[in-house]
RNA sequence: GUGGGUGUAGCUCAGUUGGUUAGAGCGCCGGAUUGUGGAUCCGGAGGUCGCGGGUUCGAAACCCGUCAUCCACCCCA
Protein backbone atom coordinates (compact mmCIF):
# COMPACT_ATOMS: atom_id res chain seq x y z
CA UNK A 1 0.00 0.00 0.00
CA UNK A 2 1.13 3.38 -1.39
CA UNK A 3 1.95 5.63 1.76
CA UNK A 4 0.40 9.14 2.16
CA UNK A 5 2.39 12.08 1.34
CA UNK A 6 2.32 15.49 2.51
CA UNK A 7 0.57 18.23 -0.28
CA UNK A 8 2.94 20.00 -2.52
CA UNK A 9 4.31 23.07 -1.31
CA UNK A 10 3.40 22.15 2.21
CA UNK A 11 6.57 21.32 4.53
CA UNK A 12 7.09 19.68 8.02
CA UNK A 13 8.61 21.79 10.08
CA UNK A 14 10.43 18.57 12.58
CA UNK A 15 12.26 18.90 15.54
CA UNK A 16 15.54 20.03 14.25
CA UNK A 17 14.34 23.00 12.93
CA UNK A 18 11.31 24.03 15.60
CA UNK A 19 13.82 25.71 18.14
CA UNK A 20 15.15 27.73 15.83
CA UNK A 21 11.45 28.94 14.87
CA UNK A 22 10.39 29.44 18.10
CA UNK A 23 13.49 32.04 18.26
CA UNK A 24 12.20 33.95 15.51
CA UNK A 25 8.54 33.92 16.80
CA UNK A 26 10.17 35.19 20.27
CA UNK A 27 11.71 37.18 18.41
CA UNK A 28 9.43 38.93 16.49
CA UNK A 29 6.31 38.72 19.21
CA UNK A 30 9.18 40.67 21.56
CA UNK A 31 9.86 43.39 19.16
CA UNK A 32 6.10 43.72 18.49
CA UNK A 33 5.42 44.03 21.67
CA UNK A 34 8.29 46.91 22.49
CA UNK A 35 6.45 48.96 19.62
CA UNK A 36 3.41 48.43 21.37
CA UNK A 37 1.27 46.08 19.02
CA UNK A 38 -0.89 43.60 20.38
CA UNK A 39 -1.48 40.18 19.13
CA UNK A 40 -4.94 39.47 17.61
CA UNK A 41 -5.54 36.11 16.12
CA UNK A 42 -8.04 35.68 12.88
CA UNK A 43 -9.41 32.90 11.31
CA UNK A 44 -7.20 30.74 8.42
CA UNK A 45 -10.39 31.18 6.25
CA UNK A 46 -12.49 33.70 5.33
CA UNK A 47 -15.40 34.68 2.75
CA UNK A 48 -13.95 34.65 -0.67
CA UNK A 49 -15.33 38.07 -1.47
CA UNK A 50 -12.86 39.40 1.26
CA UNK A 51 -9.80 38.94 -0.54
CA UNK A 52 -11.52 39.57 -3.93
CA UNK A 53 -12.71 43.11 -2.61
CA UNK A 54 -9.27 43.92 -0.83
CA UNK A 55 -6.72 42.23 -1.98
CA UNK A 56 -7.87 43.51 -5.95
CA UNK A 57 -9.91 41.38 -8.04
CA UNK A 58 -6.86 41.76 -11.25
CA UNK A 59 -4.08 40.44 -8.98
CA UNK A 60 -2.41 37.00 -9.38
CA UNK A 61 -3.31 36.04 -5.99
CA UNK A 62 -7.00 36.50 -6.51
CA UNK A 63 -6.99 35.33 -9.88
CA UNK A 64 -4.95 32.05 -9.62
CA UNK A 65 -3.44 31.40 -6.32
CA UNK A 66 -6.24 31.09 -3.74
CA UNK A 67 -7.36 27.98 -2.37
CA UNK A 68 -11.01 28.35 -2.43
CA UNK A 69 -13.94 25.57 -2.23
CA UNK A 70 -17.59 25.76 -1.30
CA UNK A 71 -19.09 25.75 2.33
CA UNK A 72 -21.83 22.89 2.51
CA UNK A 73 -24.07 25.68 2.09
CA UNK A 74 -22.35 26.86 -1.40
CA UNK A 75 -21.06 29.95 0.30
CA UNK A 76 -17.19 30.54 -1.00
CA UNK A 77 -14.82 29.99 1.51
CA UNK A 78 -11.07 30.52 0.90
CA UNK A 79 -7.63 29.49 3.06
CA UNK A 80 -6.69 33.10 3.88
CA UNK A 81 -3.52 34.40 1.80
CA UNK A 82 -2.06 37.11 3.49
CA UNK A 83 -2.88 38.03 7.03
CA UNK A 84 -3.86 42.09 6.19
CA UNK A 85 -7.51 41.17 4.77
CA UNK A 86 -8.89 39.70 7.94
CA UNK A 87 -7.35 41.76 10.45
CA UNK A 88 -9.47 44.59 8.85
CA UNK A 89 -12.70 42.73 8.34
CA UNK A 90 -11.63 42.14 12.40
CA UNK A 91 -11.40 46.14 13.09
CA UNK A 92 -14.42 46.50 11.35
CA UNK A 93 -16.83 43.54 12.73
CA UNK A 94 -15.68 44.49 16.20
CA UNK A 95 -16.33 47.92 15.16
CA UNK A 96 -12.80 48.87 16.72
CA UNK A 97 -13.23 51.99 15.27
CA UNK A 98 -15.28 53.34 18.34
CA UNK A 99 -12.45 52.54 20.40
CA UNK A 100 -9.74 55.17 21.16
CA UNK A 101 -7.76 55.25 18.31
CA UNK A 102 -4.90 54.77 17.53
CA UNK A 103 -4.90 50.87 17.26
CA UNK A 104 -1.72 48.19 16.54
CA UNK A 105 -2.19 44.64 15.78
CA UNK A 106 0.54 41.92 15.14
CA UNK A 107 -0.35 38.44 14.06
CA UNK A 108 1.77 35.25 12.86
CA UNK A 109 0.78 32.49 11.48
CA UNK A 110 -0.01 30.26 8.45
CA UNK A 111 -1.16 31.50 4.88
CA UNK A 112 -1.58 29.79 2.13
CA UNK A 113 -1.05 30.77 -1.86
CA UNK A 114 -1.47 28.27 -4.46
CA UNK A 115 2.34 28.81 -6.26
CA UNK A 116 4.65 26.65 -7.76
CA UNK A 117 6.80 25.57 -5.22
CA UNK A 118 10.29 27.21 -5.02
CA UNK A 119 13.22 28.43 -2.98
CA UNK A 120 11.21 30.48 -0.26
CA UNK A 121 8.48 30.11 -1.44
CA UNK A 122 5.43 27.59 -0.15
CA UNK A 123 2.13 26.74 -1.05
CA UNK A 124 1.59 26.90 3.05
CA UNK A 125 4.08 29.86 4.69
CA UNK A 126 4.06 31.95 7.76
CA UNK A 127 3.89 35.50 8.12
CA UNK A 128 4.03 37.39 10.93
CA UNK A 129 2.84 41.07 10.05
CA UNK A 130 1.51 44.34 11.71
CA UNK A 131 -1.09 46.97 11.31
CA UNK A 132 -0.94 50.30 12.76
CA UNK A 133 -4.74 51.86 12.25
CA UNK A 134 -6.07 55.22 12.87
CA UNK A 135 -2.79 57.18 12.66
CA UNK A 136 -1.94 58.70 8.25
CA UNK A 137 1.38 60.62 10.12
CA UNK A 138 4.17 59.98 8.66
CA UNK A 139 5.59 58.56 11.83
CA UNK A 140 3.95 55.75 12.11
CA UNK A 141 5.03 55.06 8.52
CA UNK A 142 8.50 55.21 9.70
CA UNK A 143 7.39 53.36 13.03
CA UNK A 144 6.31 50.14 11.43
CA UNK A 145 9.56 50.43 9.07
CA UNK A 146 11.69 50.80 11.86
CA UNK A 147 10.13 47.73 13.86
CA UNK A 148 10.66 45.74 10.82
CA UNK A 149 14.45 47.10 10.59
CA UNK A 150 15.04 47.07 13.66
CA UNK A 151 13.74 43.12 13.97
CA UNK A 152 15.47 41.67 11.50
CA UNK A 153 18.77 43.37 12.61
CA UNK A 154 18.04 42.26 16.02
CA UNK A 155 17.95 38.44 14.05
CA UNK A 156 21.15 39.23 12.61
CA UNK A 157 20.14 38.79 9.25
CA UNK A 158 22.56 39.16 6.70
CA UNK A 159 22.78 42.12 3.63
CA UNK A 160 19.63 43.31 4.16
CA UNK A 161 18.47 46.51 1.78
CA UNK A 162 15.25 48.40 2.79
CA UNK A 163 14.14 49.84 -0.52
CA UNK A 164 11.14 52.32 -1.20
CA UNK A 165 8.99 54.33 -2.93
CA UNK A 166 5.92 56.49 -2.63
CA UNK A 167 2.76 55.62 -4.76
CA UNK A 168 0.80 58.85 -3.87
CA UNK A 169 -2.39 59.17 -4.00
CA UNK A 170 -5.02 57.33 -5.87
CA UNK A 171 -5.78 60.29 -7.40
CA UNK A 172 -2.01 60.68 -8.03
CA UNK A 173 -1.17 57.45 -9.54
CA UNK A 174 -4.51 58.34 -11.44
CA UNK A 175 -3.24 61.60 -13.34
CA UNK A 176 -0.12 59.74 -13.44
CA UNK A 177 -1.03 56.96 -15.59
CA UNK A 178 -2.21 58.58 -18.67
CA UNK A 179 1.55 59.94 -18.89
CA UNK A 180 2.93 56.24 -18.31
CA UNK A 181 0.47 54.35 -20.73
CA UNK A 182 1.59 57.20 -23.35
CA UNK A 183 5.44 56.64 -22.71
CA UNK A 184 4.88 52.75 -22.74
CA UNK A 185 2.91 52.96 -25.91
CA UNK A 186 5.77 54.63 -27.86
CA UNK A 187 8.28 51.89 -26.25
CA UNK A 188 5.60 48.95 -26.54
CA UNK A 189 7.40 47.41 -29.56
CA UNK A 190 10.66 46.80 -27.06
CA UNK A 191 8.35 45.19 -24.11
CA UNK A 192 7.80 41.79 -23.39
CA UNK A 193 4.60 39.83 -23.83
CA UNK A 194 3.64 40.15 -20.62
CA UNK A 195 3.95 44.14 -19.97
CA UNK A 196 1.86 44.26 -23.11
CA UNK A 197 -1.09 42.72 -21.39
CA UNK A 198 0.00 44.71 -17.95
CA UNK A 199 -0.39 47.72 -20.00
CA UNK A 200 -3.83 47.53 -19.63
CA UNK A 201 -4.20 46.14 -16.41
CA UNK A 202 -2.05 47.32 -14.25
CA UNK A 203 0.35 50.05 -16.09
CA UNK A 204 2.43 50.30 -13.07
CA UNK A 205 3.80 47.02 -13.02
CA UNK A 206 5.63 47.87 -16.44
CA UNK A 207 7.83 49.54 -14.51
CA UNK A 208 8.69 46.52 -11.88
CA UNK A 209 9.52 43.96 -14.76
CA UNK A 210 12.86 42.07 -14.09
CA UNK A 211 13.34 41.30 -17.95
CA UNK A 212 16.21 43.41 -18.71
CA UNK A 213 14.87 44.50 -21.83
CA UNK A 214 11.67 46.20 -20.32
CA UNK A 215 14.40 47.69 -17.82
CA UNK A 216 15.95 49.61 -20.08
CA UNK A 217 13.05 50.43 -22.19
CA UNK A 218 11.56 52.42 -19.23
CA UNK A 219 14.67 53.65 -18.16
CA UNK A 220 13.37 57.27 -19.17
CA UNK A 221 9.74 56.78 -18.09
CA UNK A 222 8.23 59.34 -15.92
CA UNK A 223 7.96 58.51 -12.32
CA UNK A 224 5.41 58.83 -10.35
CA UNK A 225 7.13 60.49 -7.52
CA UNK A 226 7.79 63.41 -9.87
CA UNK A 227 3.71 63.27 -10.00
CA UNK A 228 2.94 63.53 -6.81
CA UNK A 229 0.28 65.72 -4.84
CA UNK A 230 2.11 68.07 -2.48
CA UNK A 231 0.76 66.44 0.55
CA UNK A 232 2.02 62.68 -1.09
CA UNK A 233 5.07 64.62 -1.70
CA UNK A 234 5.12 65.88 2.05
CA UNK A 235 4.35 62.73 3.32
CA UNK A 236 6.87 60.91 1.38
CA UNK A 237 9.91 63.22 2.75
CA UNK A 238 8.76 63.35 5.96
CA UNK A 239 8.84 59.29 6.26
CA UNK A 240 12.70 59.72 4.54
CA UNK A 241 13.47 62.22 7.44
CA UNK A 242 12.12 59.84 9.45
CA UNK A 243 14.45 57.47 8.48
CA UNK A 244 17.09 59.43 8.57
CA UNK A 245 16.50 60.54 11.82
CA UNK A 246 16.52 56.75 13.24
CA UNK A 247 19.49 55.59 11.18
CA UNK A 248 17.93 53.41 9.00
CA UNK A 249 19.78 52.96 6.29
CA UNK A 250 17.03 52.91 2.67
CA UNK A 251 17.55 53.07 -1.10
CA UNK A 252 14.63 54.99 -3.38
CA UNK A 253 13.39 52.89 -5.80
CA UNK A 254 11.08 54.79 -8.27
CA UNK A 255 10.29 51.45 -9.93
CA UNK A 256 9.19 49.62 -6.78
CA UNK A 257 5.45 48.77 -7.18
CA UNK A 258 3.52 46.57 -4.73
CA UNK A 259 1.70 43.66 -6.14
CA UNK A 260 -1.80 44.42 -3.88
CA UNK A 261 -4.11 46.98 -4.78
CA UNK A 262 -4.95 48.41 -1.39
CA UNK A 263 -1.54 49.85 -1.02
CA UNK A 264 -1.05 54.28 -1.70
CA UNK A 265 1.57 55.86 -0.62
CA UNK A 266 4.42 54.89 1.42
CA UNK A 267 5.52 51.35 -0.09
CA UNK A 268 8.86 49.39 0.98
CA UNK A 269 10.58 46.50 0.99
CA UNK A 270 13.24 44.44 2.45
CA UNK A 271 15.83 42.19 0.46
CA UNK A 272 18.60 39.82 1.19
CA UNK A 273 21.10 38.97 -1.75
CA UNK A 274 21.08 35.32 0.29
CA UNK A 275 17.85 34.04 -0.64
CA UNK A 276 17.97 32.74 -4.29
CA UNK A 277 15.23 34.76 -6.78
CA UNK A 278 12.31 35.43 -3.90
CA UNK A 279 14.48 37.51 -2.33
CA UNK A 280 11.65 39.90 -0.62
CA UNK A 281 11.68 38.98 3.60
CA UNK A 282 9.35 42.08 4.12
CA UNK A 283 7.22 44.28 2.65
CA UNK A 284 4.75 46.50 3.45
CA UNK A 285 3.05 50.04 2.89
CA UNK A 286 0.48 52.18 3.36
CA UNK A 287 -3.79 50.98 3.14
CA UNK A 288 -5.56 54.25 4.09
CA UNK A 289 -8.38 53.67 1.81
CA UNK A 290 -9.13 49.57 2.82
CA UNK A 291 -10.82 49.81 5.62
CA UNK A 292 -13.63 52.03 3.79
CA UNK A 293 -13.12 49.79 0.85
CA UNK A 294 -14.32 47.04 3.50
CA UNK A 295 -17.44 48.71 4.81
CA UNK A 296 -15.52 50.00 7.20
CA UNK A 297 -15.25 54.14 8.54
CA UNK A 298 -12.33 55.79 6.99
CA UNK A 299 -9.47 54.71 8.72
CA UNK A 300 -5.71 55.26 7.42
CA UNK A 301 -3.66 52.25 8.02
CA UNK A 302 -0.15 50.87 7.91
CA UNK A 303 1.44 47.59 8.02
CA UNK A 304 3.73 45.06 6.67
CA UNK A 305 4.34 41.70 6.69
CA UNK A 306 7.37 39.74 6.68
CA UNK A 307 7.52 35.80 5.60
CA UNK A 308 9.41 33.72 7.91
CA UNK A 309 10.34 30.53 6.11
CA UNK A 310 12.98 33.38 4.47
CA UNK A 311 14.01 34.32 7.83
CA UNK A 312 14.52 30.89 8.81
CA UNK A 313 16.02 30.44 5.52
CA UNK A 314 19.05 32.81 6.46
CA UNK A 315 18.99 32.73 10.08
CA UNK A 316 20.02 28.81 9.24
CA UNK A 317 22.94 30.41 7.80
CA UNK A 318 24.01 32.75 10.37
CA UNK A 319 22.89 30.58 14.02
CA UNK A 320 24.29 27.58 15.31
CA UNK A 321 21.97 24.66 15.27
CA UNK A 322 19.98 24.46 18.29
CA UNK A 323 17.93 21.75 20.02
CA UNK A 324 15.24 20.86 22.75
CA UNK A 325 17.26 19.29 25.49
CA UNK A 326 16.31 18.15 28.79
CA UNK A 327 18.41 18.29 31.62
CA UNK A 328 18.52 14.74 33.33
CA UNK A 329 18.10 11.02 32.82
CA UNK A 330 16.78 8.93 34.69
CA UNK A 331 18.57 5.18 34.26
CA UNK A 332 16.70 2.48 36.07
CA UNK A 333 17.32 -0.65 35.41
CA UNK A 334 16.93 -4.28 37.35
CA UNK A 335 13.19 -5.14 38.72
CA UNK A 336 12.78 -3.34 41.69
CA UNK A 337 14.76 -0.42 39.86
CA UNK A 338 12.46 0.11 37.17
CA UNK A 339 9.69 0.61 39.16
CA UNK A 340 11.31 3.12 41.13
CA UNK A 341 12.05 5.34 38.25
CA UNK A 342 9.09 4.71 36.96
CA UNK A 343 7.77 6.87 39.93
CA UNK A 344 10.77 8.83 40.17
CA UNK A 345 10.33 10.17 36.44
CA UNK A 346 6.85 11.04 37.25
CA UNK A 347 7.92 13.28 40.76
CA UNK A 348 10.86 15.03 38.65
CA UNK A 349 8.27 15.91 36.12
CA UNK A 350 5.74 17.50 37.99
CA UNK A 351 8.34 19.39 40.00
CA UNK A 352 8.72 20.93 36.28
CA UNK A 353 12.27 19.08 36.03
CA UNK A 354 13.15 18.21 32.37
CA UNK A 355 13.71 14.65 32.78
CA UNK A 356 13.97 11.61 29.75
CA UNK A 357 14.49 7.77 30.09
CA UNK A 358 14.41 4.87 27.30
CA UNK A 359 12.20 2.24 28.46
CA UNK A 360 14.00 -0.12 26.09
CA UNK A 361 17.20 -0.20 27.67
CA UNK A 362 18.00 -3.27 30.28
CA UNK A 363 21.33 -2.52 31.06
CA UNK A 364 23.19 0.48 32.96
CA UNK A 365 25.56 0.55 29.22
CA UNK A 366 22.50 0.95 27.20
CA UNK A 367 20.98 3.58 29.01
CA UNK A 368 24.06 6.22 29.41
CA UNK A 369 24.50 5.58 25.91
CA UNK A 370 20.94 6.76 25.83
CA UNK A 371 21.46 9.88 28.04
CA UNK A 372 24.28 10.83 25.94
CA UNK A 373 22.74 10.36 22.77
CA UNK A 374 19.93 12.21 24.09
CA UNK A 375 22.53 15.53 25.71
CA UNK A 376 21.15 15.19 29.12
CA UNK A 377 23.30 17.08 31.60
CA UNK A 378 22.68 14.15 34.46
CA UNK A 379 22.17 10.17 34.39
CA UNK A 380 20.64 9.29 37.71
CA UNK A 381 21.04 5.69 38.55
CA UNK A 382 18.85 3.52 39.47
CA UNK A 383 19.26 -0.22 39.94
CA UNK A 384 18.39 -2.76 42.61
CA UNK A 385 21.09 -1.61 44.69
CA UNK A 386 20.11 1.63 44.90
CA UNK A 387 16.47 1.05 45.60
CA UNK A 388 16.81 -1.50 47.91
CA UNK A 389 19.32 1.33 49.66
CA UNK A 390 16.61 4.14 49.01
CA UNK A 391 19.06 6.18 47.16
CA UNK A 392 20.69 7.19 43.96
CA UNK A 393 23.50 8.04 42.08
CA UNK A 394 23.96 11.42 40.53
CA UNK A 395 26.17 11.16 37.70
CA UNK A 396 27.20 14.58 35.99
CA UNK A 397 27.83 13.24 32.08
CA UNK A 398 30.32 15.60 31.73
CA UNK A 399 32.57 15.54 34.36
CA UNK A 400 31.56 12.04 35.56
CA UNK A 401 31.44 13.01 39.21
CA UNK A 402 28.85 11.15 41.01
CA UNK A 403 27.26 11.56 44.63
CA UNK A 404 24.80 9.52 46.13
CA UNK A 405 21.24 11.21 47.27
CA UNK A 406 18.18 9.85 48.93
CA UNK A 407 15.28 8.42 46.49
CA UNK A 408 12.93 10.00 48.63
CA UNK A 409 12.66 13.87 48.36
CA UNK A 410 14.82 13.84 45.39
CA UNK A 411 12.88 16.00 43.13
CA UNK A 412 12.97 19.22 45.88
CA UNK A 413 16.70 18.78 46.20
CA UNK A 414 17.07 18.91 42.53
CA UNK A 415 14.76 21.79 42.63
CA UNK A 416 16.82 23.72 44.77
CA UNK A 417 20.02 23.29 42.26
CA UNK A 418 21.02 25.99 39.78
CA UNK A 419 22.96 25.48 36.57
CA UNK A 420 24.45 27.51 34.24
CA UNK A 421 22.51 28.28 31.07
C1' G B 1 0.78 27.52 -16.18
C1' U B 2 6.14 27.21 -18.82
C1' G B 3 11.29 25.66 -18.72
C1' G B 4 15.71 22.96 -16.75
C1' G B 5 18.19 19.65 -13.06
C1' U B 6 17.71 15.40 -9.82
C1' G B 7 15.31 10.54 -8.08
C1' U B 8 19.93 4.04 -5.55
C1' A B 9 19.60 2.08 2.55
C1' G B 10 16.91 6.54 7.79
C1' C B 11 20.71 10.66 5.81
C1' U B 12 24.81 12.10 2.20
C1' C B 13 26.20 9.82 -2.04
C1' A B 14 29.37 5.89 -5.30
C1' G B 15 28.01 2.37 -8.96
C1' U B 16 33.08 1.96 -15.32
C1' U B 17 31.40 1.45 -22.65
C1' G B 18 24.66 -2.45 -20.13
C1' G B 19 27.30 -8.28 -17.33
C1' U B 20 26.74 -12.72 -11.80
C1' U B 21 24.39 -12.01 -5.11
C1' A B 22 23.70 -3.41 -5.71
C1' G B 23 28.09 -0.64 -2.44
C1' A B 24 30.52 3.13 1.00
C1' G B 25 30.39 6.80 4.87
C1' C B 26 27.32 8.51 8.69
C1' G B 27 23.17 6.92 11.65
C1' C B 28 20.57 2.70 14.11
C1' C B 29 20.70 -2.13 17.13
C1' G B 30 24.00 -5.68 19.47
C1' G B 31 28.85 -7.49 21.26
C1' A B 32 34.26 -6.81 23.09
C1' U B 33 33.32 -11.46 30.92
C1' U B 34 29.99 -9.16 36.56
C1' G B 35 26.34 -2.27 37.16
C1' U B 36 29.14 3.07 34.01
C1' G B 37 28.20 6.73 28.12
C1' G B 38 31.03 9.43 23.98
C1' A B 39 36.59 6.72 21.18
C1' U B 40 38.17 2.12 18.81
C1' C B 41 37.32 -2.82 16.96
C1' C B 42 33.79 -6.71 15.56
C1' G B 43 28.93 -8.23 14.14
C1' G B 44 23.80 -7.28 12.59
C1' A B 45 19.30 -5.15 10.69
C1' G B 46 17.78 -2.13 6.72
C1' G B 47 17.01 -1.34 -0.63
C1' U B 48 10.05 -3.00 -5.08
C1' C B 49 17.53 1.13 -7.62
C1' G B 50 10.56 6.73 -7.70
C1' C B 51 6.62 4.13 -10.68
C1' G B 52 4.92 1.85 -15.50
C1' G B 53 6.13 0.28 -20.18
C1' G B 54 9.93 -0.75 -23.99
C1' U B 55 14.97 -2.29 -26.16
C1' U B 56 18.28 -6.54 -24.84
C1' C B 57 20.50 -13.14 -23.73
C1' G B 58 21.01 -9.55 -19.64
C1' A B 59 18.88 -2.75 -17.35
C1' A B 60 20.18 0.92 -11.39
C1' A B 61 22.48 2.28 -16.24
C1' C B 62 19.70 2.99 -22.82
C1' C B 63 14.53 4.80 -24.86
C1' C B 64 9.32 6.47 -23.95
C1' G B 65 5.75 7.79 -20.50
C1' U B 66 4.45 9.11 -15.59
C1' C B 67 5.03 10.83 -10.59
C1' A B 68 7.85 13.28 -6.94
C1' U B 69 11.36 16.84 -5.72
C1' C B 70 14.65 21.05 -6.43
C1' C B 71 15.81 25.48 -9.11
C1' A B 72 14.24 29.24 -12.46
C1' C B 73 10.25 32.00 -15.25
C1' C B 74 5.85 34.10 -13.39
C1' C B 75 4.27 36.14 -8.94
C1' C B 76 5.24 37.49 -4.11
C1' A B 77 6.49 37.52 2.13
Amino acid sequence: MDSIKGIKGVKDILPEETPRWRLIEDTVRRWALSYGYQEIRIPIFELTALFARSIGSATDIVEKEMYTFPDRDGTSLTLRPEGTAGTVRSFIEHNRAADPLPQKYFYIGPMFRHERPQAGRLRQFHQFGVEFFGTSDPRADVEVIALLWRLLSDLALPDLTLEINSLGSSDDRAAYKPFLRSFLSQQQALLCENCHRRMDTNPLRVLDCKVPSCRAATESAPRLTDHLSTEARQHFDQVLCGLVALGVPYQLNPRLVRGLDYYCLTSFEITSTHLGAQNAVGAGGRYDGLVKTLGGPSVPAVGFALGLERVSLMFQKTSSPLRDECLYYVAAFGEEGKKCGLVLLDELRRAGISTQCDYRATTLKAHLRQADRAKCRYAILLGDDEASLGSVILRNLESKAQEVLPLEGLASILKTRTFPA
